[in-house]
DNA sequence: ATGAAAGCGCTAACAA
DNA sequence: TTGTTAGCGCTTTCAT
C-alpha cells in the first residue's frame, strides 16, 4: 500500500565509489577490464557491484563512447515471412556480439522509410541494414549516413547503384531464369509473369524471365507482362487482370512467394485448376509453402545465410573496416520444386478425402 | 578518393548557437517549442538548423530527460505469424507516438529472457511488452522494472499471477472450450489434446479441454492429454506419440496452429486423412491456413487488438499514470471452422486435379 | 595503482 | 526574452 510512489533511485557508479569510498574512474576501470587496478580493489569493487545490482547505464556510456551498440533494420514487409526469417537470422547473430535490434517495419507505406531513417539518425544507431528501398528517394540520406561514419548494408535488394557499401543479395536474374525454364521444361509455352514493383531485383526476375523465353524461342506475349506488387492481394488482382487480358495463359512465373498465393487464389476463383490448368511458380520459400492446398514451386535462397553475412558486413565495417571495401555477397537461388507446376513433384502430401476436396458451397 | 577518412562532424546544438551567436539553450528551447522566445529569433533559430541539417541527439535527450522513447518488445517465437502480427500492430501504434521498438525474438531458447530483460534494463527503455515468459524465473527482474518506473504489459500470456502490471490476453479457457465443443458437436468422442509447456494461458486451454469434455459426459482417456510444445515439429512429435499411445483417437485439439499443423503432417505420414480419420484444430490463427493442404479449423482472436490494447496501456502507464491501476484486457476467442475437421466447411477452396491430390511417390 | 578534471550533447532552474 | 550554471552517468587523458 505505501510502497508505491517515485521510483527508487537507480544504482550508478557514483554510489558504487562512495559506497567504497574510492572514485568513480576505479569503478569504471574495473567494469571495463582495464589492466591499471590492483587485484584487492578489483575484488571489493565487483562484490559491491554484484551487491549493490549496479547495471551500467547504456545510454551515458553510448554518449560518452560515441557507439550506441543498435543497428536500425527496416523491412519492407514483416507479414512475409521471408523478412521475420532474415530478420531471426541478424539477431541471432548480433544480439551475442551485445548489439541491440532497433525494427522498423515499412508495411503499406513506403514514404515512411524516409522518417525511419531520420529517427534512426536522431537515435545515433551504429548502422542501418536495410530490406527496403521502397522508396527511391533516400539516396541522400544513406548516403549522409555512411559519411557519419555509420555501416549500412542493403538485403535482397540492389538498388542504389551509385551508393558503395556491402550488398547481400541473391542473383535476380537467375532467380527468374530458374522458374521459367522449369516451366518452360514442363513443355509450357504460353508463360506470364506478374512482375513487382519497379525496384531493381524485381526487374531483373523479370530481365531473366525474357532471357528464358527468348533462349527458348518463345514469343512473349504483350500482355503477359502484367505489374503486380509483392503481397497476396496484389498478385491477386494482376491474375485476375491477366485472365483478363490473356485467358489462354498456362503457366504464370510471379515475382515472390505471396503474389503467387494470391495468383493461385485467383485461378480458383476463376474455375482453374492448379497446376492442371494453370501451373504457378514463386519465388522466395514462403513458411509453410509445402503445407499449402497446393504445395508451392517456388525460388529459394538462404534467409539465415542473407543474414548472417548481413550482420557480418555490418560489424566488419563499424569495428573493424569503416572506409570498405565494400563487398557484395551473392546467395545463389536454388529451384524447390513441389507440386503447383505439376511434373516431378516433391514434399507432395498424402491424399486428402473427398470431404475436403469438394467446394464449400 | 580523398574524401574517405574520418566521419564528418555532426553538428549540435553548440555548433548552431555559435552560427548564430546565440546560447545552446536558445536552441534548445526554440527546438522544444518553449513560448518564451521572440518570433525573430525562433525564424533564426530553425533556418540555421534547416541549413546546417541538425539532428537532435536522441542519446544525450535520453540521458537528460531520462526518457528514452524505446521499448523493449519480447516475444517467444518470431517464425509464428501471430507473434509478428502482435509487433507489427505495436509498431503501429507506437511509431507514430515517436517510440522505437528494441526487438527481441526469443526463439528456441528460453534462458535467452533474462538477458534480454537485463540488457533492456541497461539501455534504459521505457518499458517493456512481454509476450514470452517462457522462462518462469524472471519475476524478480519485472518487478524490478515496475519498482525503477517502468512501463509493463504482458500479452497474451497471464504468467506471473502475483506481479500487478497490465494484460492483454484471451480467455484462454474459452479457447479450450470452443474448440472442443465444435469437435464434439461434429460427433467426436475419443477427443485428444496436444498440450503446450506448462504456462498458464496453456494450461488453461487444457482446463477448457477438459471442462467441455466433462460437460458432455465424456470421459478423457489416459493417454489423450499429450505434453507437447508450441511449434509444428513439437506438435509432430506429440501426435506421433499420441498414435502410438491412443491409435483410435478421432480427434484432436492442439495448443496452437503451429503444434496443429505438426499433427497434420504426423497424420498423413501414419497413413490418417484429414478430416475423414482425424479432425484437428489448433488456435491463433496463423496466416495462410485458409491456403493450406488442408485449410485449418482454429479458434482466432485479434492480433491487432492484442497489439493496440498493449501499446494504449504502455503509454498510458509511462506518460501518465505510472502507478496504475492495472487493466487486464480481455479479446475474445472465436470459432473459425475451416476444413481441418469437417463438418460445415467455410473457405474452402475449389477441387484441385488428381495430379495434385495423388501422393508424390 | 588511483583519482581529479574535462567533456559527450542536451535540458532545466534560475538569473539577468 | 535570453543566458548562465549545473547536472544526467559515463569514459578518458593526465597527474599523482
Amino acid at each position: 500500500m505505501a510502497d508505491q510512489g517515485a521510483p527508487s533511485m537507480s544504482v550508478t557508479m557514483k554510489l558504487v565509489a562512495a559506497e567504497l569510498g574510492v572514485s568513480v574512474t576505479t569503478i569504471s576501470k574495473v567494469l571495463n577490464n582495464h589492466a591499471d587496478i590492483g587485484e584487492a580493489t578489483r575484488q571489493r569493487v565487483l562484490a559491491k557491484v554484484e551487491q549493490l545490482g549496479y547495471r551500467r547505464n547504456a545510454v551515458a556510456r553510448s554518449l560518452t563512447l560515441r557507439r550506441t551498440h543498435t543497428l536500425g533494420v527496416i523491412v519492407s514487409d514483416l507479414m512475409h515471412s521471408f523478412f521475420v526469417e532474415v530478420v531471426s537470422a541478424i539477431e541471432a547473430a548480433l544480439g551475442s556480439r551485445g548489439y541491440g535490434l532497433l525494427l522498423c517495419n515499412l508495411g503499406e507505406d513506403p514514404a515512411k522509410e524516409r522518417w525511419q531513417l531520420e529517427m534512426l539518425l536522431e537515435r545515433q544507431v551504429d548502422g542501418v541494414i536495410l530490406a527496403s528501398t521502397n522508396a527511391q528517394r533516400n539516396g541522400d540520406l544513406l548516403r549522409y549516413l555512411q559519411s557519419q561514419g555509420k555501416g549500412l548494408v542493403l538485403i535482397d535488394r540492389d538498388d542504389h547503384q551509385g551508393l558503395r557499401c556491402h550488398r547481400v543479395v541473391t542473383d535476380d536474374e537467375k532467380v527468374g531464369r530458374l522458374a521459367t525454364s522449369h516451366l518452360i521444361a514442363l513443355g509450357h509455352r504460353r508463360i506470364a509473369h506478374l512482375a513487382g514493383p519497379r525496384l531493381v531485383h524485381a526487374r531483373r526476375r523479370h530481365r531473366g524471365y525474357l532471357a528464358s523465353m527468348r533462349q527458348a524461342g518463345l514469343a512473349v506475349g504483350d500482355p503477359w507482362g502484367v505489374e503486380g506488387g509483392v503481397v497476396e492481394q496484389a498478385g491477386y488482382e494482376a491474375a485476375m487482370r491477366l485472365f483478363e487480358a490473356a485467358p489462354d495463359v498456362t503457366a504464370i512465373f510471379a515475382v515472390n512467394d505471396p503474389a503467387a498465393i494470391g495468383a493461385m487464389k485467383a485461378a480458383w476463383e476463376t474455375g482453374r485448376r492448379v497446376p492442371d490448368d494453370l501451373a504457378v511458380i514463386g519465388a522466395g520459400d514462403i513458411a509453410h509453402g509445402d503445407m499449402l492446398r497446393v504445395p508451392l514451386t517456388t525460388v529459394s535462397w538462404s534467409r539465415d545465410e542473407l543474414g548472417r553475412e548481413a550482420a557480418r558486413l555490418i560489424i566488419d565495417q563499424i569495428e573493424a573496416h569503416p572506409d570498405g571495401p565494400f563487398h557484395r555477397v551473392v546467395v545463389p537461388p536454388t529451384l524447390r520444386v513441389r507440386a503447383s507446376c505439376g511434373g516431378a513433384v516433391d514434399g507432395g502430401l498424402p491424399p486428402t478425402s473427398e470431404t475436403v476436396m469438394r467446394r464449400a458451397d
